[in-house]
DNA sequence: ATTACTGTATTAGTTACTTAATACAGCATA
DNA sequence: TATGCTGTATTAAGTAACTAATACAGTAAT
């Protein structure tokens, strides 16, 4: 699983968590009743304390995207599948959109912003290898 | 001059503002030697202590982009060109960097990604019509 | 029962961020 | 000099975020 991590953000560690794990479940990356990583191993991947993680996962679970089993772990809650669909493409295009504000009002070209894109995305896909997806 | 602070974000107003003077003075929209808000005037607009527009200030200095007076006001800093198209470049990457990493959580293509990200520079780019930059 | 995993709670302490009130410092101008 | 702007510093207080250490609670397998 991808989790990437900014520690200069500014954003808080349990948010960035949040937004990625709901991303990904968005996504279909994790799947209903998937087991994600436990609270101690996720810290220990992030350099994180536990207990950010433990955090982030309760508030995961208010929101209804994942389900806590004490003495289990953690596990995909169901969605159904368009609310999904339309989600994926929203949460993508919001960011794209502020992508490409930030390229108009810098004067970068667009080729240069698409090769720039092309070159990060390869970075983070390369340690994926699933591309099961869309 | 249009500052907008979200207060929901989990990002620090000083950062908020920061990051929109900074990318403002290198999209040219702050014009070297241009005067900027007064530290009261802003935090008076933005609806937030003085103190924190202060901190803002001061770190934009450190970064270079601006030059206080006391006693006069806040102006933009004059800048080589080389350093702002590093700067630039590095705060494109940012938020693709970012862009990059949902598509890939997402599941979604690089050529899909691409695409979406041409379409969104072109709706934006059509408005501005100075193309001056780069 | 023991071991070894899960997630959870508590307590305490640190740091970052923000606010508030007050005072100070520098410049310009009437 | 007096005024009215600038930015700055200090002190105090409160909250949020994070860490650390420790202990507890639930499940499963040996």
């Amino acid at each position: 699983m991808l989790l990437e991590i900014d520690h200069h953000s500014g954003v808080p560690i349990y948010r960035q968590v949040i937004e990625q794990i709901r991303r990904q479940i968005m996504a279909g990356r994790l799947s209903e009743g998937e087991q994600l990583m436990s609270v101690r191993e996720l810290a220990a991947q992030l350099r994180v304390n536990p207990m950010t993680i433990s955090k982030a996962y309760a508030l995961l679970e208010v929101e209804g995207l994942v389900e806590r089993r004490r003495g289990i772990g953690l596990f995909a809650a169901k969605l159904r599948k368009d609310k999904k669909a339309q989600t994926r493409a929203q949460l993508l295009e919001e960011i794209l959109r502020k992508a490409a504000v930030t390229a108009v009002q810098l004067g970068i070209p667009e080729k240069k912003a698409g090769e720039m894109l092309a070159r990060l995305y390869r970075k983070y896909d390369s340690g994926t290898r699933s591309h099961s997806n869309e």
